[in-house]
DNA sequence: TAAAAATACTCCATAGGTATTTTAT
DNA sequence: ATAAAATACCTATGGAGTATTTTTA
């Protein structure tokens, strides 16, 4: 059986003649009559009675003409589907994001547009460690994650960079430093003070970052708790365990006994905000996601220089 | 496109090597790639990524997948109810019945084998006058009606006379005749009491077997109230209006005020229980419920003789 | 008898087969 | 170097066309 003996079915039931059909068809009567017999011969059932002026459906051929009806647009939606799905209108696609991306406004808004513009596309979300999140995107459980860093820690991933973000101190609102809010704070007076660090495996990004910043500022932090996601840095902050320093989007979270300061410092000390998505041939709704970020991050730094 | 192009890219996609698809598919490997290079220029998308050890479908392969997995399916489908619908496993019936016929035991037995031996055959009832019940056949409203003629009145109508059913008759219980159960009552003992009787138009069966009965007595019957529903009969005998003849069946209403008598007469006097269809191309499920009822009537009468 | 479907045949488009080349790791 | 897909070319099945016959109300 073929979907051209659907076809004919449909055309020869509609009209109750086999010639009429024929030629709405663009073909001769002839061979659809015969084409109509095979359909009737492989489904070992008569569908229409012969009368002398026409065609007369039978039962059996009334039921199979409302499967054939349906069979048929069912080719025609599964044809505008795949269609979409090449475009990246329509499908699947699974982001993730370390603990810290979510605060950033960007985040949000970029998801926001995608959802517009892209409706027929659902999402999926996930939050958890860089190490995690680059693992799933070679699994193939995620198609992209927002991460802090700035270039590929591992080959088969592409990584976006989106956006440079400010870091700031956060320190106890008790602590000396967190009075003077007149001068520049520099990441030399912190030099002698315990960092509490986002715990590298889980942000290897932000914790290089501030390491190396400190470094250039000519010291070695001293390391004092590591947390597991960026919020409990600001927790143990607060309780006076030691300072850190956070991208400025964590400013959202007003937390009680968390002072936040700004940095000076010669060189621009900032946190990468990126886009990782697998290298190798990303669906095109994925595409449709990291275009969609870039040209929203270029739009946004416009917004804020 | 072609339901060969589906078969072929399941095929394919299921294997993962159009080599290895092609053999199952038992067919040459390059006809099977040039099948599915043209399923993929008519939907104009790329379903495939060729690799050098084999293929790997891309998200619209992916999507169009379930979808050519669900046609094809329905397809399976399409022809196994077309096939229980020419054999009269499937389908709709709709059943008509004059307002006596379901009082007979015979009515509900039939319906509930039928039901049974063909639960995929959904049924629609209905309850009316004989011409009623006549016309609806003619329009294909009704497939069937259970009416109380032995012969067709009218042409295009096949009436199977299934059962012949004993008349009582039915008297006020205040009634002279009600009181001497002992002697048997004859038809020439009512010649003189008024008869209420079910309108003709609606129910020309009972009608005309009871005129005729009393003809056959010696006597013209004295019509007094005419009933619409044969029910309504009972409450006017009830009432002390008049008598009435009923089919047996009848008695199953007990209703006060009312007593049936049997009635001797040298010819037996039987009001007939039929089914009527209409006469040309019957459904599949129709001539099984005539079957049915015939082979049940068979059976009925061999347990009442 | 007349309109429509079925039959008989012819033809050719194309699905499928065979042999070979190209491709990508 | 190798496995697999693509290309080139050939064959033949069967879908479609033409002419004619059969059917039945």
């Amino acid at each position: 059986m073929e979907l051209r003996h659907l076809r004919y079915f449909v055309a020869v039931a509609e009209e109750g003649h086999v010639t009429r059909a024929a030629e709405r068809l663009g073909m001769q009567q002839p061979p659809l009559s015969q084409q109509i017999r095979a359909l009737e011969r492989e489904v070992g059932v008569q569908l229409f009675r012969r009368k002398p002026r026409g065609m007369e459906m039978t039962a059996a051929g009334r039921a199979f003409l409302e499967d054939a009806r349906a069979i048929l647009t069912h080719v025609d939606h599964a044809f505008a589907a795949t269609r979409r799905t090449a475009r990246g209108e329509q499908g699947r696609i699974a982001v993730g994001f370390t603990s810290s991306a979510p605060f950033h406004p960007f985040v949000p808004r970029v998801i926001r547009l995608f959802r517009d513009g892209f409706p027929l596309v659902s999402m999926a979300f996930e939050e958890s460690g860089t190490t995690e999140l680059v693992d799933a995107l070679r699994n193939e459980k995620l198609d992209a994650a927002f991460i802090r860093s700035g270039a590929p820690q591992s080959s088969g991933l592409a990584v976006h960079h989106l956006l440079d973000e400010e870091m700031l101190a956060a320190l106890p609102a008790a602590h000396p430093l967190a009075r003077s809010a007149s001068k520049p704070l520099t990441l030399a007076a912190l030099s002698d003070e315990a960092f509490i660090l986002y715990r590298r495996p889980v942000g290897p990004g932000l914790y290089d970052a501030i390491i190396s910043a400190c470094r250039e500022a000519g010291f070695s932090p001293i390391v004092g708790q590591e947390a597991p996601r960026i919020l409990s840095t600001l927790n143990l902050v607060a309780a006076g365990l030691g300072i850190s320093i956070v991208p400025a989007s964590l400013t959202r979270m007003q937390m009680d006994g968390v002072v936040y300061r700004r940095l000076k410092s010669d060189r621009k000390f900032v946190a990468p905000l990126s886009l990782a998505v697998r290298w190798s041939e990303p669906s095109a709704s994925v595409r449709r996601f990291v275009d969609l970020a870039r040209a929203t991050a270029k739009t946004f730094r416009a917004e804020r220089p």
